[in-house]
DNA sequence: ACAAAAGTGTTCACTGTACACCCATGA
DNA sequence: TCATGGGTGTACAGTGAACACTTTTGT
């Protein structure tokens, strides 16, 4: 065969959708646009964009991501290839999904607005275009295996924050009710959290400290072999 | 926009490359060809093609792995789609990755013969074109996950099966050694093995009873919410 | 009779989980 | 002073892991 034998295969579209998590007020969210072109326009959809053939596919995600947050050097991670073949009814297109956490307080909410994005809690996404639905179950159920494994968390919230917070994180996450004794004896016994001096009143008069991710100790630890396992207890 | 706005993006080539895994005389290997055509003329690699627009991705991993064993209904599932834009130096191409589990003893070795393909265990994987190497890598990662999760192992073996077979299959893919009382514990406590009343003498002069996987059992405490853990215990 | 693999139980340490009360503070 | 959320310790049960000898049978 010659080396231009590539020419004879079908070429098609490459899609990129983002499924965008957040967490806010105790509640994880994901957010969600509204489609403003033909077909299914107006609906509810992931944020999305075409690949283009100058950019790999994390770059092209890192893109879309941020066309619609601002955002640059969040956390994202590729969850899957959707590629049946009516899944665009326009044409042929195969769509890889990425999925990413990210700290809501800090997106451009300017450019979330031009695009008609809003978050919604997890238990009330709305119906969504195309294979979508499918694409944010699997998400989620990536969520929850990867936060019980590595900290990525932590991704979901502010630099600073306070153990009743990270507890509702992980609460939110998967759905459950943790006990704060046995939570924060686990979360403290890793020894990968910072704590400052500082306390946040936010939430109640007698002000809870506020701690830091210690991304270096984590690095170390895992390097060394240990396992940390950030998988929640029950009740 | 209009309707036919997609026309205006790119369309590129879209490969699939599938890791096939196997278990043979106590060791887990990977079936791997030897590319007849430039570039990379001669040198190993995965078993790959091109997805054509009239099938999906998985019906189109499920041709290529059919034309390198002849085998249908395989264990076969996603891994990764990989984009870096220059991991194919003739055109950009994105190339989504899957990999097998099959029976060694199954396959059509004349299919696998014309394409000169062979077994190799897979601590001794030859270098490989691209970015193969990193997809197996991968693969295998993946496997160790699921493996301890799911009754995936079942799918590497014969029907039926011994359970010190059971046993060096998993030591296998863990690379590592298991204690004999304990597995078979474990593995027996699970309630998802049908003993047969025949005796596999192979191995032995004793012989050892050989077993079914129950999959009406297994899919039934699933469906309970019962978590089996196939995870292997150390030493 | 002996070599070689199959098969079998018990003990201990650790970790996951259940559980209830005091503390600090702003209103 | 009181209401609200933050913070703390202990006891028990279940599971993972270590460990050695007997059985079977072909040669």
């Amino acid at each position: 065969m010659k080396i231009d034998h590539y020419k004879s295969h079908d070429h098609l579209l490459v899609a990129l959708d983002c499924i965008i998590f957040g967490f806010d007020r105790n509640e994880l969210k994901l957010l969600l646009i509204k489609r403003d072109f033909e077909p299914e326009k107006g609906n509810w959809s992931l944020m999305g964009g075409f690949l283009r053939k100058d950019e790999s596919l994390n770059e092209s995600a890192e893109r879309i991501l941020n066309n619609l947050t601002g955002l640059r050097n969040i956390y994202l991670e590729q969850l899957h290839a959707y590629g049946e073949i009516d899944r665009d009814p326009v044409e042929r297109t195969i769509s890889v999904a990425y999925y990413a956490l990210i700290d809501v307080h800090t997106h451009d909410k300017e450019l979330v607005e031009q695009h008609s994005a809003s978050w919604f809690p997890i238990n009330e996404i709305p119906d969504l275009i195309f294979d979508h639905q499918e694409m944010v179950k699997a998400a989620l159920k990536r969520l929850r295996y990867k936060a019980s494994h590595q900290p990525v968390g932590f991704e979901l919230l502010p630099e600073k924050f306070t153990l009743p917070e990270l507890q509702k994180l992980y609460e939110g996450i998967y759905d459950t009710r943790l006990d704060k004794r046995n939570f924060r004896r686990r979360i403290l016994s890793m020894d990968v959290l910072i704590k400052t001096d500082e306390k946040q009143k936010k939430y109640s008069k007698k002000g809870a400290f506020l701690y830091k991710f210690d991304q270096d100790k984590y690095t170390e630890k895992v390097t060394n072999g240990d396992s940390l396992v950030f998988k929640p207890l029950r009740s």
